[in-house]
DNA sequence: TTTCATGTTCAGCA
DNA sequence: GTGCTGAACATGAA
């Protein structure tokens, strides 16, 4: 489930507990998390390194790698790259305390840690990725890396008309341009409801029917939708009431006329809108 | 036992 | 090249 809210969260919390810890020892718990780099080389690269910074675009995460001794200084690092998929989530321990964000499973804190990052103080980071769709892995340049993938600008960073053109520039039903990662990075399937149904904008609407006041409503629902799930570091239930992401399951109701939401797949992703007041 | 899930990528077709 | 559909990936919950 992490969108972008989430794994600027996760970004968050990597700032928080391990920026600028070295990194002691690196365990692969199941090597098929691992993307395009065998398990030897990607702990090698990242063993006797501090985590000295991050990154992210969209929902794609980079902790940038610094060696610590001298045999390793000049030598340019990769940086740690980590894709959560639709099940990832960090979690941090301490003196055998855990800590799992908001949007964390700690009800089995081992059963699905794929990756552990242990630090010389004896906390350690776990990476955990229950139906291991997401990654880790070593990538030279995240600049270059995302140009590959044709990531469009991060949500939450890209300007109003760039992002208004961009749209207006696909053709098709709103709702799976929005989860277009190359139209913008960030949108996931949960937040793409959330914008639609705080614009009153049916799913299937295509774009070029779309009005200019849709068009400058559903920026400006995208960066509130996805600032407001950061400012409550992704913990959804502290999210206004009046959003669809509380009632957003089989026979939820609208916030606003509790019509029953109607459920159905649009782009190949599970849909939730009013009937009623989304057209 | 079967269906479904919040992400991404790819094959095939128009 | 774009758009659209369906499948695949792996796991567990309902």
């Amino acid at each position: 489930m992490p969108e972008l809210p989430e794994v600027e969260t996760f970004k968050r919390f990597v700032g928080c507990h391990a920026l600028g810890k070295k990194i002691c020892k690196v365990q692969v718990l199941h090597a098929k998390i691992l993307e395009g780099v065998p398990a030897e080389r990607f702990i090698a690269a990242i063993e006797g390194c501090c985590l000295s910074g991050t990154l992210r675009r969209g929902k794609h995460l980079f902790v940038a790698l610094e060696p610590v001794n001298a045999r390793q200084k000049g030598v340019a690092k990769p940086w740690l790259y980590l894709h959560f998929g639709m099940t990832g989530y960090l979690s941090y321990t301490e003196q055998g305390k855990t800590m799992v964000n908001a949007y964390g499973d700690s009800s089995r804190p081992d059963a699905h840690v794929r990756v552990r990052f242990c630090f010389e103080d004896d906390s350690y980071l776990d990476f955990h990725e229950q139906r291991l769709f997401g990654k880790a892995g070593l990538v030279d340049n995240p600049q270059d890396y995302l140009e590959n993938r044709h990531l469009g600008p991060d949500a939450l960073t890209v300007e109003r008309q760039p992002f208004i053109e961009s749209l207006q520039s696909r053709k098709g039903q709103i709702k799976p341009v929005l989860l277009n990662q190359s139209m913008v990075a960030g949108i996931g399937n949960v937040y793409a409801d959330e914008m639609l149904f705080q614009c009153r904008i049916h799913p299937e609407r295509r774009v070029a029917e779309l009005t200019e006041a849709d068009l400058q409503c559903l920026y400006a629902q995208m960066v509130d939708v996805l600032q407001n799930t950061v400012d409550v570091g992704s913990d959804r239930a502290q999210l206004p009431p009046y959003y669809l992401i509380h009632v957003r399951e089989k026979k939820g109701r609208c916030p606003r006329d509790k019509t029953l939401l109607t459920v159905k797949t649009i782009g190949g992703r599970t849909t939730y809108f009013c009937p009623v007041c989304q057209h």
